[in-house]
DNA sequence: ACCTGAACACCGTTCAAGT
DNA sequence: ACCTGAACACCGTTCAAGT
C-alpha cells in the first residue's frame, strides 16, 4: 500500500527509459550509472541489482533498440492485401529501408550503440537480437514473393546487401557525412537498384525512374 | 644537450600513437588523457597543452584515420597502365572496397571514432578530411575512366551508392554481425552490382558470373 | 531479492605557477 | 610556448550491511 520501496520491480525498465533519453541527449558519453541511479532516486549502487556493469545497461540498450526497430519494419513491410504482389514489393522494400535509415537519424547514438566496434567479449542477448533483425529481413522477403520463392543462396545475398545498405547509410547520416535528404534518396536509390538486379522481370521500366540505363538491357 | 625537456615538440604526436595503440587494443572508452601522458612520461596537465579535452584528441585520431584511409585507397586504386581501362575499371573499384573494409576490419574502433554519432559540435578538421576521403572516390572514377567521363549526376549517385555499400559493410563486419570473409564477399558482390548498373557494356555477360548466380569465389 | 552507503581507484578539467 | 602539480567534481566498481 504505501510506496516504500518505491521502486517494485520496475526500476530496471525506470533506468533504461532515462538511459535512453540521455542517450538521445548527450549520446553514449553521457550515459552514467551513477546519474541514472540519481534520476530514478535511488542510491548509486541500486542500478548494480539489475546491470552487473555499465556496459551492461549498454547493451540492454541495444536490445530494447533491435527490438523496436525491427517492430517498426515489420510494421511498415507488412504486404498490402489489396495491392498486387509485383506492385507493391519494390515499395515495400523502400519502406522498410526509409524506415530503417529514419531510426538511424532519429536515433543516432542509440544506433551506434546497436553497431559498436567490439573489441573484446559481445553480448549474447545482443547478438540474438541483432541476429532477429536480420532474420526479420528474411521475413519480408518471403512474405512479399511467396509465388516466387526465391533461392536460398540469391535470398541470403540479397539479405545482406540490403543489410549493407540501409545500415551504410544509416551511418553516413548518423555521423552527419550526408543530410537527412540525401540519406532518404541514397537508400530509395539502392533500393531500387537491388530490386531490379534481382527481379529483373518487375517494373518492365516505367520510363524516368531508372538509373542510368537499364541494369540490364530490357530491349 | 641534456635530455631535459624530454619531449621538444613531438608530445603531440607521440600522445597520438599511444591513443591508437590502446584504441586497437581496449576501444574508445580506454582512451585515457592521464594514461597517455603516463605512457609518455609528462604530467597529466601536458597533453593539455596539445589538445584542448579529450574530445579533441579522439578527433585528432579520426583526421588520421581518414587520411590514412585515403592513402590506402589510393594506393590500392591507382591504375594499372598496362591494361586496358575496361579489364581493370571493375577490379580497380574492388579492390578499393575491399581496402576499405580490411581497414574496418583491422582498426574498427578507429573507424567507428571516424563515424561516430554527432550529438552536437562537429569538429571542422574531422569534417575536412572525411569530405577529402569522399573526394577520392570521385578522383578514383575520373581516373578509371577517362574516355567515357560520367554524366555529373550519376557519378555523384555511383559515389554515394558506392560509399553506403562499403561503409554499411565495414559497419556489420566491425560489429562483428557478420564475419570479415562474409564482408568481403559482399562487399564484391555489392561492386560487382553497382558497376554492373552503372556501365552496362562493360563486362558484357561473361555467362556465369552474373548477380543472381553465383556472386564471386567467396574464399 | 533488492537496495543503502562508505570506500577505493580512476577520470576530465581548471588553473596558478614554473621554465 | 610548453609543462607541472594541486584541486575539484564526477565516475565505475566493490562490498558489508540493512530490509
Amino acid at each position: 500500500m504505501v510506496e516504500r520501496p518505491f521502486h517494485h520491480g520496475n526500476l530496471r525498465a525506470e533506468l533504461l527509459d532515462h538511459a535512453e533519453a540521455v542517450l538521445r541527449e548527450d549520446g553514449a558519453d553521457g550515459v552514467s550509472l551513477r546519474d541514472l541511479a540519481r534520476r530514478a532516486g535511488v542510491s548509486h549502487g541500486a542500478p548494480r541489482s539489475h546491470f552487473v556493469d555499465r556496459q551492461a545497461l549498454l547493451d540492454a540498450l541495444a536490445v530494447r533498440g533491435f527490438e523496436r526497430l525491427g517492430e517498426r519494419l515489420r510494421e511498415v513491410g507488412a504486404v498490402d492485401p489489396d495491392r498486387a504482389a509485383d506492385a507493391t514489393f519494390e515499395e515495400a522494400v523502400q519502406r522498410v529501408a526509409r524506415a530503417y535509415v529514419d531510426f538511424a537519424v532519429q536515433d543516432a547514438a542509440l544506433m551506434e550503440l546497436m553497431f559498436a566496434a567490439k573489441t573484446d567479449h559481445a553480448s549474447a542477448a545482443v547478438e540474438r537480437a541483432a541476429a532477429g533483425l536480420f532474420a526479420t529481413f528474411d521475413e519480408l522477403l518471403d512474405q512479399h514473393r511467396p509465388d516466387q520463392p526465391m533461392d536460398p543462396h540469391d535470398r541470403q545475398r540479397f539479405g545482406l546487401l540490403f543489410a549493407a545498405a540501409v545500415q551504410g547509410t544509416a551511418s553516413l547520416v548518423g555521423s552527419r557525412r550526408i543530410s537527412a535528404d540525401q540519406g532518404a534518396a541514397l537508400v530509395d536509390d539502392a533500393t531500387g537498384i537491388l530490386v531490379r538486379t534481382f527481379f529483373p522481370t518487375l517494373r518492365p521500366a516505367p520510363a524516368g525512374e531508372r538509373p542510368p540505363a537499364a541494369p540490364r538491357s530490357a530491349g
